[in-house]
DNA sequence: TCGTTCATGTAACGCGTTACATGATTGC
DNA sequence: GCAATCATGTAACGCGTTACATGAACGA
């Protein structure tokens, strides 16, 4: 059994995900996976078999700590697995936000990161954000670049392909204007408001 | 019914792309890997790890075939090592494109599905593009659903998470009527034109 | 002559999934 | 009673990736 033991390379979207969950409140893994579907930036359900291997990693490397649930807490219920951060982990989950950010343009981590801004500092937020800009902005010139060669051809014989790219240039477009918007709170909420969540970096 | 278990599962995204590359002409491995960037419906690229042993699997199964090029096509160069569809590959491609269909509506496969319309059934493409809509909708729904629920808090605090799904939800709205607007003209296509490419289903 | 692109691969690993187990609790 | 959901896991596998090799042809 190779797998699964070495640590954090990129990726690695369901831990961070956790971590974010986790520093919310405490849960159970039961709960963990229900929030992680909607919560999170990912709407992706993640399987118990990935969750609690994952957990059971992360209990070892000690960013989490687990406590069955006292008898006053369970009415009659049976007790269930609470996992909570423990200090190590709350270090661990800020040094992903901050360090690993550079490698959130990656379409599914940015979600992640996106939802998680809360718990970061402004200066990492516009990093992130200009991160994600400028790798949509390559895409968009590929794109653009490949639609310019082809033929238009309307959907007649085989303008499918060329639909798609056409309708993925849309979507591209919108998304960097979205970015553009959140780029431009951050700037000015950075300019003004004297960051209200966390000192600048020392 | 678990029972679904062998041959090919939903993914795959990989195989079927090269089938239908090799499709439209004869190509050589590293042609191969530059057209899936862009060519197809995923501007991933896949790397050469992943499709040399692909392309091996594929001749083991027949799929295709290998040819080296013959010294006159040749000229001074090396010669590259050509692969092309082989009857039965043909064959596999077509029954991905028309049994496989229903699995489509995956956010990946999608794509690849529908750069290879042109050479699928019009009864085939509807059932994907009607597949596709109706997965979007269920997600459309569980959005709102989650929007409906939490404060609006405009970027303030942590609003993040509700902004991205806010902006989440305008995409799949928005893809939604691209589809509708392909589902209907592929419905008076398929009304008046009797069909340009193949006989109807028997 | 020297870096870049072309061209073909293999080994090891990453990050998940599905299928398989197991049992308690809730609602009809 | 019996099904659905809650709750916790393990084993085997899928489908890719990165890193490692190797070498020929091309352009500056």
């Amino acid at each position: 059994m190779r797998g699964w033991t070495m640590g954090a390379r990129r990726g690695r979207v369901l831990e961070l995900a956790v971590l974010g969950l986790l520093y919310q409140a405490p849960m159970h893994g039961y709960e963990l996976r229900k929030r992680l579907d909607l919560e999170l930036g990912t709407l992706r359900a993640f399987s118990y078999g990935s969750l609690y291997p994952c957990l059971k990693e992360m209990l070892r490397k000690g960013h989490i700590s687990q406590t069955e649930q006292s008898d006053e807490e369970v009415h009659g219920r049976r007790p269930r697995i609470v996992y909570r951060l423990t200090d190590p982990g709350h270090d661990h989950l800020h040094r992903l936000l901050t360090e690993v950010a550079p490698a959130a343009s990656d379409d599914e981590c940015f979600g992640v990161h996106f939802a998680l801004f809360g718990h970061t500092r402004s200066d990492v937020r516009l990093r992130v954000l200009h991160g994600r800009r400028d790798r949509l902005r390559g895409r968009l010139a590929d794109l653009r670049h490949h639609l310019a060669d082809r033929a238009p051809a309307v959907l007649t014989s085989d303008g499918y392909p060329h639909e798609l790219h056409r309708h993925d240039a849309e979507c591209v477009e919108r998304e960097i204007g979205w970015l553009d918007g959140l780029i431009e709170r951050e700037e000015h909420r950075a300019g003004t408001a004297k960051r209200p969540d966390l000192p600048p970096a020392g």
